[in-house]
DNA sequence: ACCCACCTTCACTCACATAATCACAATAAG
DNA sequence: CTTATTGTGATTATGTGAGTGAAGGTGGGT
């Protein structure tokens, strides 16, 4: 019986998705019901009898419920389906807006001060790492060393993209832990070097306890590395990933992590 | 230069889509700069520049700033299509979820009291209003007549969903104010009795000096109407459209939109 | 080694929006 | 007419975020 669950999940997304406690409360009650009044709302809710008219008014404004003129009056929801199918329109008009909005907005350059050696920026969030990831790609001119600790890393996009890269003669070389997938990446990328990533250690969670794992490791040219993990993360539940990316030949980092690279990996590569 | 009005329009749409104010003016104004410190931070934006780390730690972990930990710190938008892309896939999740949820929430019924006759409901916002009349439309067993008083109310699903309707063996009474939507409709519906509606009457701005007109008036199978009205509305700019639907033959709102409709327009159909 | 300017963090106040409660008027039922 | 219930509005409490300042940290210049 994780109803409650739902019933609670429910409440907190339609909060995120821009509702009132009230609002969100009086609308996942009203979904329970085929019509209610104000009182009936009250008490399968916890919103205060006085307080569901003003809610379900807003719930009425934003298409989600119909009010009946009557005394009592009775509101009805609208279906999930069209529910959220208004609440996603709505979001996605603003997104649209805002893309619009911001490529109109004219840039304003302050100080000339583009240093461009020695970055280390750090970046969160699975879908950032993951267009970042394949700009490098993109970017690189010589050489690309990635390996993926990860299955979920190795998208058909980034394919493309590796694929292309050895396509202009860069040098693809790509380790994988796990054997299924890199028979799979073996077949779709003949171009590169597919090799069994001596990365196990890395990812030594029975040793240190934590549940971190290495997701991403990618050089590019010798001069710009990416690295990933990924946490299973604290009770809340949701999981995150973070990464770095470093560029410069000379950068601390980046040295460190081209070294291990040649020394720890590639050695078996010619083996 | 109403790019100030596009700069406050970001700002307003991106706190719209779940960011305080300091995180929505941190991030236009690094979106103007190739990156930046706190300081240019504060400088082009209004955000106290003690401040600015707290905003952008909090964009950081929602993908849409990169941090450079350097002294003093760098920090860079992600570009502007990877972070509408971003928001937009969050709210889709969450959309998604909520769906879910709300599909798992057992229902509860209190109190048997379905009382269906006389129902008189009231509805706002273009989707809302568009989806219930599909579904009445839908519903109609015999007659289905529509008036039609802006040419966005006529879409290419409620064009469908007339057609089936007619396919049917229900009478399809159409009626439309401009001349050029009036031969389309009769073209692009054989089936359908399309008359110039007689309704010009009811919108009449001139005389009460509101901007409202009447969008969609329909009458299902004589015991059902829905009402339309659509404000340019107060300096607000935004506009809105609401309505009514009511049900039940006997019910005085349906039975004087059924005379008025009967007497009023359809005398033109037969003439 | 020291000072000084700036960067960064943190704790705090204030204002405002929202949650919560109450008083009262309107309506319907008995 | 009485009474219970419904609907509206005002009022109070609470929590969140905007705005400000103090204090510690860092690096550069003397």
């Amino acid at each position: 019986m994780n109803d409650l669950s739902n019933h609670e999940q429910a409440i907190e997304l339609l909060q995120e998705l821009g509702l009132k406690e009230y609002e969100a409360k009086a609308f996942v009650a009203l979904t329970r019901l085929p019509q209610g009044t104000a009182k009936e709302i009250s008490d399968i809710s916890e919103v205060p009898r006085t307080r569901v008219y003003d809610a379900v008014r807003v719930l009425e404004t934003k298409g989600l419920v119909e009010i009946q003129h009557a005394n009592p009056q009775r509101f009805r929801a609208v279906s999930i389906d069209e529910a959220a199918e208004t609440l996603r329109r709505e979001y996605e008009d603003r997104v649209d807006s805002l893309r619009t909005s911001l490529r109109e907005i004219e840039p304003a350059v302050p100080a000339e001060n583009t240093e461009v050696t020695h970055e280390v920026w750090a970046l969160s969030g699975g879908s950032a790492i993951t267009s970042r990831t394949q700009q490098l790609v993109d970017e690189s001119d010589d050489e690309v060393i990635l390996v993926i600790g990860d299955e979920s890393a190795y998208t058909p996009e980034l394919q493309e993209r590796l694929q292309a890269a050895g396509d202009r003669d860069v040098s693809v070389v790509i380790g994988i832990t796990e054997e299924s997938l890199r028979e799979r990446v073996q077949r779709e990328l003949p171009n590169a070097k597919v090799f069994a990533s001596g990365l196990e250690w890395l990812n030594s969670s029975a040793e240190t306890g934590d549940e971190t794992v290495i997701r991403r490791l990618l050089l590019v040219d010798r001069n710009t590395i990416l690295v990933s993990s990924f946490h299973e993360d604290l009770g809340e539940g949701h999981e995150h990933e973070q990464a770095v990316f470093g560029r410069g030949f000379d950068n601390g980092l980046v040295a460190i992590v081209r070294r291990l690279m040649y020394t720890g990996l590639l050695s078996n590569v010619e083996a």
